[in-house]
RNA sequence: GGAGGGUUCGCCUAAUGGUAUGGCAGCAGUCUUGAAAACUGCCGUCCCGCAAGGGACGUGGGGGUUCAAGUCCCUCACCCUCCGCCA
């Protein structure tokens, strides 16, 4: 959500924000329409009850004298209804206003390059070298078959299609990466936390992916809850309606949770494998910082995230998501994307944005400077990692002429074998 | 699932339907070589304003009765106790 007085003091740099996420700019006229009807409404509901409220201790005032006071309290009974009048005009503005509000998306950072789709994304770094081409390269769909690691066919009779099951060391080898990047982002100063994998209305709303992003989460309609598409939920919404002292900045928190995704509309494309899947299991980075030095962190962030990724030997490069690429709560976002060997082609595996004060202000989540009013935090996340995709990554590029796979050096303290098959 | 009790500032706590009290903690200051103590001020949120200041809201959420609601009524959420069920 934007601040209503930056749509009203900078509306047409606002509007161009918008625009070039590709998205039409009308509905700001009609916001700052609602606002000026909002706060004419506010100032007349808030003098009239000033009044109110001046009389009222008159009249407890004539009381405690033992006075008549029919007079005022004849007189008040129209206030008293002319207030309620207005105020439920003002309830009616302000839920239109925070309708529309809702619906509009965050405005990309200046250093974010102009561009409708993902051929504008700019490739700004790689690391590592390719793998000898080899004929015999398989895809890790085959591997995992073969060494009976992971079950699609089986977690396909058990639940639906995207659900797989980890088996034997498939499954030792996905908890030692799940504590392997938990225990580095700890050793990073993040505080872990492990959250509910439901989630309310109000903490879907406040991170953004309600009102208009339902169809992706899978939703438990008895109890009105909806199961997490990432951890990024349950954890931004930890300090939701909270203010932080600014001493407390800045708050740093991961979290390992299994994502649930409807993955609406996708289907039949890049969905062999562990490419696309219902069920994953992801290590999400949160921060919530001092607006002067969000894009700081958000570098910071990146290391992070790719440090990861450096320490396990896979190539990958980094992309900076053009304006038409971005999300609709981001103002600036990288992703990672490790190579696969066995399938030729680049996989994200990490996502990582600054909202700025987007989501802050859904949220409500503020700080208070030393001496100074309230301000809201920005939020950052990242992936750190997700899964399915570094397994498969992994699996690929490190497997023997034979069809074995090699774990990397670095997880074998996780994962008590340092091969497979 | 059933019955009963509860929810007031970060914590504790007061309020015959008459406009939210006091303490602790915290912050700033006075005093002090320093600290403690003592004392003074600040100490829920928001809006308008450069400021001085002014105003509104605020007793778990929402609604109602009333000139006026922490207080009365309805409803929802959460917490506690007991019963039932249960890993």
């Amino acid at each position: 959500m934007l601040d209503l007085k930056t749509i009203r003091e900078h509306t047409e740099s606002v509007k161009e924000g918008i625009r070039s996420k590709g998205e039409d700019p009308a509905r700001i006229d009609e916001i700052l329409t609602l606002d000026e009807k909002r706060r004419q409404l506010v100032q007349h509901s808030e003098s009239l009850k000033s009044r109110k409220n001046t009389v009222s201790a008159d009249v407890a005032a004539l009381k405690a004298k033992k006075e008549d006071a029919t007079a005022l309290i004849e007189d008040m009974r129209a206030v008293a209804d002319e207030i309620k009048t207005i105020d439920t005009e003002l309830a009616r503005t302000e839920e239109m206003l925070r309708a529309v509000l809702l619906t509009i998306p965050n405005i990309p950072h200046p250093s974010v390059p102009i561009g409708r789709g993902p051929a504008e994304n700019k490739v700004i770094a790689e690391w590592g070298d390719d793998t000898p081409t080899d004929s015999a390269l398989r895809p890790h769909w085959e591997l995992m078959e073969k060494l009976k690691i992971i079950d699609f066919a089986r977690g396909t009779k058990i639940t639906g299609a995207g659900f797989p099951v980890y088996v034997g060391k498939g499954a030792r080898l996905e908890r030692a990466l799940i504590n392997f990047f938990l225990d580095e982002a700890g050793r990073r100063g993040y505080t872990e936390l492990l959250p509910p994998l439901m989630v309310n209305a109000a903490s879907a709303t406040g991170t953004g992916q309600l009102p208009d992003k339902e169809d992706q989460m899978y939703v438990v309609t008895r109890d009105e809850f909806y199961l997490v598409p990432t951890a990024e939920v349950p954890v931004t919404n930890f300090l939701r309606d909270e203010i932080i002292r600014e001493k407390d900045l800045p708050v740093k928190f991961c979290a390992y949770t299994p994502c649930f995704r409807r993955e609406a509309g996708s289907y039949g494309k890049d969905v062999r494998g562990l490419n696309r899947v219902h069920q994953f299991n992801k290590v999400e980075l949160v921060r919530l910082v001092h607006p002067r030095h969000s894009y700081d962190d958000l570098e910071e962030m990146r290391g992070d995230a790719e440090s990861l990724l450096r320490t396990l030997g896979l190539r990958y490069r980094v992309l900076l998501m053009c304006t038409g690429d971005l999300g609709f709560t981001q103002a600036k976002k990288y992703d990672l994307e490790v190579w696969s060997p066995g399938q030729q082609k680049w996989l994200e595996v990490s996502s990582i944005s600054n909202f700025e004060s987007f989501q802050a202000r859904r949220l409500n989540i503020r700080f208070r400077p030393e001496g100074g009013k309230t301000e809201m935090v920005h939020t950052l996340n990242g992936s750190a990692l997700a899964l399915p995709r570094v397994m498969a990554a992994l699996l690929e590029r490190n497997q023997t002429p034979e069809g074995k796979v090699v774990v990397p050096a670095p997880l074998h303290r996780y994962t008590g074998f340092e091969i497979i098959g």
